[in-house]
DNA sequence: CTGAAAGCGCTTACAG
DNA sequence: CTGAAAGCGCTTACAG
């Protein structure tokens, strides 16, 4: 693969830039050791107790509108930031929640994390976010240990994996939990509120609907799981049973397009297959290319069905049918749960039927 | 688009989990208000002063051994966790940085944060997370406003977009601040370090290479951009240039598969079109699915270059052809950087030779 | 409507 | 090697 280099660079400046100018005309030059305006610079330039700024910064009832307004004026003029620290310190929590997620790049997770983020925001909460990089329990032990601080902030943690179901079980008493899981963890006895989405009732679906186009029997290519079988591969099996039909081994995929291939090529040497559900769209992706490259057509010698219905899939080629699942919903509901807010909502998975799966042949 | 529902739910349990039960057999049964274990009763238990404590915790020397085994047994029998916002209140800031982005789904974005988080933790820092959903100017200022407490922490603007350039320029004075950019951004006058990586150039290689294939002209396909060019339309059009070859007028795309497949479907209809430079892999896999749909052979009929090289590109029909950009690196770099830490290395693009580019047929 | 006091749970000099 | 004091910048009752 042939390559051409272009590098780029990196420029800044030496030094920080200079501390916020001291506002004009003001007697109070004064500053705490920090360098930073204070609430009581703005109270003395304003000349009222430092409550009284407390209170408007606080947006509280009980201060007249004259004085209001002349302290938000100082405010302006002094650029004065309430130190979070302070705040969360004296209130003895902040409106502060963490994720706890095993990665920020594959389309489910991220989605998720959007969903939390634009939830949180609207509550005015901030969010942080730590991902667990090692499935190790230990590891994932440690990183739970040195993050999580129930005296400060909720946490979420987005489960759809090893790493994410140990965090659950390592979590401190004490610490505002809830997380995004399996729809088998989340009917299991645990401590903390969760949401999750119907995977297996979704995967029935799909499987059902390829029998449905006349298959003799759908092959799975599995996502990772911690169990022998996750949901989706539960939901699969089930639909199959039901229909009295040869139940094949699943092949076991990873998250990548690239472990798609792998199995797919498998799957393209087996003369029988003619159906193929992925737990999720990129393995479809690379089931996509493996058939093409056997020389296997989408759909008219074999239908393939994806999971998720990321952005891309409407585009693949033939246009993937897939299982929409809203992550983005699921996300914002997780956070919503975590406090106990009302109206949350239900998180939904559908089939979005496209091209990429189609009747079986006649035989 | 037949649809079936499969409706997910919303688990959980009403209360919280119980708080930490106190450490069997220690007289020190009192506890602050918070309902929290601090400082005081580890010392307590330990038989030590709150500042011996204090020591253990912080790792400095200085603490005979025997007393540090003794407070740090105390500290996992009690379950002690230090209280993060009184660290930071004590310390006068916290090692916490916050990354303002535009999008968290993006493979670019998305990617970026990932290093950056990699980078952080390694440095024992914490990483919030805010989206800047609204591009407006005032918006971001207020969320910039709300967000950014010099007093506490940093912070790293993703700016690839109109929206993290508004952040930067909305930045209060005295905040320790790095930023991801376009090169064109990066060397213009600013207060801040920033990295960047050279689309510009990126750019004109690829149209060079396209050019060097045999192509009369190479068309465009533009993510937005805050400016009416981008540096990759820069270095797109001045290749162009220096080669003394028609420059077409670029077709201004968004950052959706969708926005590139109507830009697709204007430069399918144009017969002269035989090469296209797109600026990212979605705009590049919408364009080859409205060249597929045209009826026009990619590469035989025309060439299709991406910007990116997001995991799936590699997947498509045919393997795109695209420009890799290290984005994972320059996050980690750009954290470093607001760190001061030594070897910040080179964020790196390449042109990855797929089979999405070819030959130009002759004439 | 506004102010004086106490305290949130730590860290940072300063003593000993 | 260990302890007593002061203080980080706020909020939260409590007075007036």
């Amino acid at each position: 693969m042939p390559s051409m280099d272009v590098t780029g660079h990196i420029s800044g400046l030496g030094e920080d830039a200079p501390h916020h100018a001291a506002a004009s005309g003001a007697s109070s030059e004064r500053r705490s050791k920090t360098g930073a305006v204070s609430i009581r610079d703005v109270a003395r330039a304003a000349g009222v107790s430092y409550q009284t700024v407390s209170r408007v910064i606080n947006d509280q009832a009980g201060v007249k509108p004259a004085t209001r307004d002349s302290v938000r004026d100082w405010i302006d003029r002094l650029g004065f930031r309430p130190n979070q620290a302070a705040r969360a310190l004296a209130r003895g929590h902040t409106r502060a929640v963490t994720v706890l997620t095993s990665n920020t790049t594959l389309y489910g997770y991220a989605a998720t994390l959007q969903g939390i983020e634009e939830a949180a925001r609207a509550s005015g909460f901030s969010v942080g976010i730590r991902v667990l990089d090692s499935p190790e329990p230990a590891d994932v032990k440690a990183t739970v240990e040195r993050e999580v601080d129930p005296a400060v902030g909720s946490v979420i943690v987005i489960a759809f994996d090893v790493a994410g179901v140990h965090a659950l079980r390592s979590m401190p008493p004490g610490v505002a939990l809830a997380a995004a899981v399996e729809a088998s963890e989340a009917t299991r006895r645990h401590p903390y509120p969760c949401v999750w989405v119907d995977d297996r009732t979704a995967a029935a679906e799909a499987t059902k609907y390829l029998l449905g186009l006349g298959h003799q029997t759908v092959h799975y290519v599995a996502i990772p799981y911690l169990t022998q079988v996750s949901d989706r591969a539960a939901g699969w099996r089930t639909a199959l049973r039901e229909a009295g039909v040869r139940v094949p081994r699943a092949v076991r995929g990873g998250w990548t397009p690239q472990s798609g291939y792998e199995a797919g090529r498998k799957l393209a040497a087996d003369e029988r297959v003619t159906a193929v559900l992925c737990g999720n769209d990129d393995l479809a992706l690379g089931v996509l290319r493996a058939m093409r490259e056997a020389g296997r057509d989408v759909p008219s010698d074999v239908s393939v069905v994806g999971f998720d219905d990321a952005p891309q899939s409407e585009f693949y080629a033939p246009a993937l049918t897939t299982v929409r699942l809203d992550f983005v919903g699921l996300g914002r509901d997780c956070f919503r749960l975590l406090h106990a807010q009302e109206e949350p909502s239900h998180a939904t998975a559908r089939l979005i039927v496209r091209a990429s799966a189609g009747p079986a042949r006649r035989r």
